[in-house]
DNA sequence: CGCAATTAAATTGCACACAATCTAAATAAG
DNA sequence: CTTATTTAGATTGTGTGCAATTTAATTGCG
């Protein structure tokens, strides 16, 4: 049987997909403990700190979903969080009163410093190959470009 | 900056991961639906119907765990399920009672027929390359046996 | 043999993901 | 202008993931 239509686990893309995916989530945990943030409330600080940088007043919910694929359900309960440990503030928006704007605060722009060591260490202790991972990297975002369309983004 | 350092969302491999791999599963999702099973009961179903042929007995909760990374708390309540829909059968080993036995049911082992044309479906559906998925499928299977090791797999 | 250490599941609690629904606000259409 | 539609968030409910604890059974060791 050729791997493409195998029913044998190992076969799947899928499963290497998800097993991996929750791997490196579980690797970066003992670092970002250090933080107080899990892993999604990490993906939402990167993109803030990218925003902070470029352009602030773009940050809502609506944008943070669309970059990070996620809906209100998922980030609503998050940012709250995030609120009371007192790294971001959300308030209505007055020029539209359905968004609701986010800005980060001076301690959640500060923690962007304990960040910035955190990858270096994870590659350096995974010990792997530079190359391999920006191409696999390439590829993986390949692989979703080509799926997004299909789900609609 | 080099992309190995930088803290861009998009030069994050663990993102693309971690977005490939919910995009899949959602990808599957409509399929799965059909079939009355989400996608973690999907792959354990997988590791059932290959055992059924290969090694019955040896499907144990534990064995599970270990085949898919996940631990009994996630895994009990989910086969509580499985069973529930009559999909399989637990009960607690004789020779060793601290184990749960596993077995498919007949509707368990009939379901395999139905999930056979998905995996098709899907690439077809997709339109990606067969030896890009491939090729792509044992890359992510490499960076998951590097980081596997880290956490004690 | 007898007890400490280990092991397999189950349980509890927390934080996602995501579908579905709801509310309020903004926009479009007539 | 007024109503219909669309949009942004929030809420509710279900099902994972996973850490931590608990229980019961088994194994190891002296």
């Amino acid at each position: 049987m050729n791997p493409e239509l195998s029913l044998q686990l190992d076969d799947q893309l899928c499963f290497k997909l998800y097993a991996a995916s929750r791997a490196v989530v579980r690797a970066y945990k003992p670092m970002l403990d250090e933080l107080g943030l899990t892993y999604p409330q990490y993906l939402v600080m990167l993109v803030m700190w990218e925003w902070h940088q470029a352009a602030p007043e773009q940050a809502t919910v609506k944008a943070l979903g669309t970059r990070l694929m996620l809906d209100s359900g998922t980030l609503t309960p998050l940012l709250k969080r995030l609120e009371q440990q007192g790294l971001l503030i959300r308030q209505r928006s007055t020029s539209d009163e359905r968004a609701v704007n986010l800005q980060l605060s001076n301690q959640g722009v500060q923690l962007r410093e304990r960040v910035i060591p955190l990858k270096a260490q994870l590659i350096c202790e995974s010990g792997a190959d530079l190359n391999e991972l920006d191409e696999l990297r390439a590829q993986v975002g390949g692989l979703l470009e080509r799926i997004a369309p299909m789900l609609g983004y």
